[in-house]
DNA sequence: ATAAAAGTTTAGACTAATCTAAAAAAAATT
DNA sequence: AATTTTTTTTAGATTAGTCTAAACTTTTAT
């Protein structure tokens, strides 16, 4: 058993170490959790004394089978409390993050499985991320980085790489939300960024930043 | 701003008042509790410090205005998460404590309100006690315990007095729920048990302890 | 290749929540 | 009314999670 605090440790070097494949650097957890290197040491003693990680002084930390396991469970109640808060209470996306930052603490996989037959199974959640099933298999569907597509095909949004509420903001004004389509009209080499055209809507100019936060698929 | 354990101890001392209107002993909250009289003794010495109890050394604890408030929000949470259980996820009667018990501490004011409307507003959760409002305003009925109720008059239940799983358990069984009509046909002097019609089904024993468990109104 | 810079770990300290054992106060009993 | 019992509080210790400052490794830059 993991405390809470024991949990978001293990979620967020899941999370840096990209699904378990590569190791992760102390800084990193402590930039990404605000606190202190020191802190961060001492806990990866802990999770590496209960086989979550693996640890080599200096070098950085590895999630285990088992640790991969434990983080899937709390990514799929993040993100089936997500979905909940979006489509039967109303949230709008941006407003989601931090509720379900508590909810997906709560301990009680009846409580889960029954969430999970209520929202009919969903396999991605509002901002488009997968949500693993109950025994951690993720459906994933291959997608492309906007930057990346090609100029006059055109694709769907399936996913956004940062949930940041001005990001998420930012992308409600423009008319980008999941499962809308979206068009490359031209590459601009001199910035990066893109002419789209959404929903066949006449043309507009998106950063390359934000070319670089949106998924999509064909 | 109150930790989960304070807002535990603060939630048992305001049910041990009977919502703030007696004092409570410090092993009343140590055995409600299950923790040491000395642990006690530290909380609520914090508890007071922040003003939500006054205690006077070896006399007891009183909630103050603002620990009453504060704990008719946790109170609301906590019943508001046990009928979203029931009506939403189809959870037995009997199942909801230990997950509406970390529900409760869920910090999200946007939630809770958006939770109050899905479910309709409800004023009373699926052991009949009653919701506070936003405003911590409780809509109370006048019921009374069916131990006392007058024979042949019929009756509705409209809550229970212990949430224990056995006890809910024998409830089904005999087929008494929240809102089912229920008529005392005899009360038996002897043991204090009452023989009772339920639904107007054919009369059948139950036991003193369990009449004192039932709330009724007419 | 060595010195400086950057990153990581260790050491020692603090707070919250808990405990046991001893001391103190209140209540009950003779 | 004095003594015993019960209840409560105090004192001192422990664990989890955090911090700062110092020590140690690794990396980078002369």
């Amino acid at each position: 058993m993991l405390s809470y605090t024991e949990e978001n440790y293990l979620k967020t070097i899941y999370h840096l170490s990209e699904g378990g494949h590569k190791s992760v650097l102390t800084n990193e957890i402590a930039a990404s959790l605000l606190t202190k290197a020191a802190t961060v040491t001492d806990m990866i003693k802990k999770l590496s004394l209960k086989e979550f990680i693996t640890y080599e002084k200096y070098y950085g930390v590895n999630v285990t089978k088992k640790g991969k396991a434990h983080a899937l469970t709390i990514v799929r109640k993040h993100r089936l409390w997500e979905t909940f808060l979006v489509e039967k209470l109303g949230f709008a996306w941006d407003e989601v993050h931090d509720v379900a930052e508590q909810l997906e603490h709560i301990n009680s996989s009846l409580l889960i499985e029954k969430l999970d037959a209520f929202l009919d199974y969903p396999t991605a959640d509002p901002h488009g991320h997968p949500i693993p099933d109950k025994h951690g298999k993720i459906k994933q569907e291959k997608q492309i980085v906007l930057k990346e597509a090609l100029v006059n095909k055109p694709l769907v949004v399936c996913a956004v790489r940062n949930g940041s509420s001005p990001f998420l903001q930012y992308l409600s004004k423009i008319g980008v939300s999941i499962g809308v389509s979206i068009t490359v009209r031209e590459r601009i080499e001199f910035d990066g960024s893109l002419e789209v055209s959404i929903q066949n809507k006449k043309p507009q100019l998106i950063s390359r930043e934000a070319a670089e936060n949106i998924l999509v698929k064909e």
